[in-house]
DNA sequence: ATGGCTATTTATAAGTC
DNA sequence: TGACTTATAAATAGCCA
């Protein structure tokens, strides 16, 4: 979507990784809350840059996005495996 | 993007909105694909429709993304506050 | 519900200042 | 290093043989 058409892959000018992550982060984040609104979802989005550097975004909070994450996890390992243990399992 | 512009507000037409839905998580899910991979970032998004389903993409994996959320916003509190006490407060 | 189709809007890669 | 600009690629709203 500009000039010129580009291939998915890093990168490698630190410089350009930089600018095209910053325009690339906001549009991201748009498309979060857009989808949250029209939609009726629940959204929540965590990007750390290549710097470390942590953004985040949730249309409720995260907390409560990351619960009920937690949740339904929880859910579909005991619909997967009735007689397994709980918890632990919404890692994968 | 599209026929006609649109206003962003909730979809009152559940069967528009799960096609919008539909369509606009593909797109998110790209795009976080296409940060990562370009950027070098570390992306997690997760997304409840408003019927209660889950979907969700991790650059890496999503317990990943979480623990180091959770390492982030500790750091980021133990910045702001340095004596207080820590946990709990990535909450919000 | 689902999967194309395309006219149109939107995002953005490069460029400019 | 940003903040604008703009040509072009990409996403998608509305429709449907």
């Amino acid at each position: 979507m500009g000039r010129g058409k580009i291939v998915i892959r890093r990168i490698d000018n630190s410089t350009s990784r930089q600018v095209t992550f910053s325009k690339r982060r906001n549009g991201i984040f748009k498309k979060a809350k857009e989808l949250g609104i029209l939609c009726d979802a629940e959204v929540g989005l965590v990007i750390f840059s290549s710097t470390g550097r942590l953004y985040e975004y949730a249309s409720s909070s995260m907390k409560s996005v990351i619960d009920r994450y937690g949740r339904a996890k929880e859910e579909q390992q005991l619909v997967a495996n009735p007689n397994s243990e709980l918890k632990l399992y919404w890692f994968f």
